[in-house]
DNA sequence: GACAAATGATACTATTGTAGTATCATTATA
DNA sequence: TATAATGATACTACAATAGTATCATTTGTC
């Protein structure tokens, strides 16, 4: 089980690079230069930012991306809404349908609860305190 | 994201079932009958729990399954154990090779501290606790 | 002993989600 | 106008999950 796949995990070191280069808008270029990526794969991933307002993009010779906001600003729990979609850890299988049970399940409640804590947490995680 | 997936959730009911049922040993088509669950696919949910010792079958006409050991003993991380493997939500992508900062990293960290502690929750949880 | 009712073992298929590629269009700068 | 960049989009590859199909073996009952 993954809490993070490799496009959130990319989207990551990516924006990570970003905010700590001197430079503001970084070329595709040379993100794959230093993070050794694979570049049609990383090409997607940031234009996917891009439309999703966490970086913004410049077109032409000399473009790049650049972070939208501040490193303070931009949450993991972005980036895995984004890539992985809402975190459910909790889904009742029963048929697929929805659960009569639902109410009363004790494992729902448990899992429920399980499911808060991995989400509170994971976003109080900013760019920022992943920069050392 | 998922937590629990379809088989660990399928042996989950199955073994609550079996648990709660007058008599010891239940058969499949007594499990199919009641949790309209797909017949084969629960047929080899149960004789892996058999495999590795949570239940116990028995062959032959008014054969089926037992619980090998009790409902307190049984716990969601031994499923999630047999049908998901060891749960780790945490795994550095870097060139999927060995990563250089992995003693450093922030984000491996955090991650692994949300993973002990969902471990530690889900630790918790017995059949038992769930039964009502 | 024959038959029926059960599980054991194993190999196969289907579906979905993740990972990644390929290509052409568009834009900006020099 | 050539070139260096991103935008958009469609496609392929791989892995995990979910499920099926079949035949062999065991056991109780008549
Ligand atoms: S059995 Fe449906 S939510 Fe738990
Ligand atoms: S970058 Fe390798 S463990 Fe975090």
């Amino acid at each position: 089980m993954k809490l993070i796949t490799r496009n959130t995990d990319y989207a990551l070191r990516a924006i990570c690079y970003i905010a700590k280069s001197k430079k503001k808008v970084v070329s595709v270029n040379e993100l794959v230069a230093s993070l050794k990526m694979p570049r049609p794969f990383l090409r997607k991933i940031l234009q996917r930012l891009n439309r999703e307002g966490i970086l913004r993009s410049l077109k032409g010779a000399n473009g790049g991306f650049a972070l939208h906001t501040t490193a303070e600003k931009i949450f993991l729990t972005d980036l895995i809404g984004i890539f992985q979609g809402a975190l459910k850890l909790n889904e009742c299988f029963f048929k697929r349908k929805i659960c009569p049970n639902k109410s009363k399940c004790n494992l729902k409640k448990i899992i429920s609860g399980i499911e808060a804590d991995v989400f509170k947490k994971l976003k109080k995680v900013s760019i920022r305190s992943l920069l050392d």
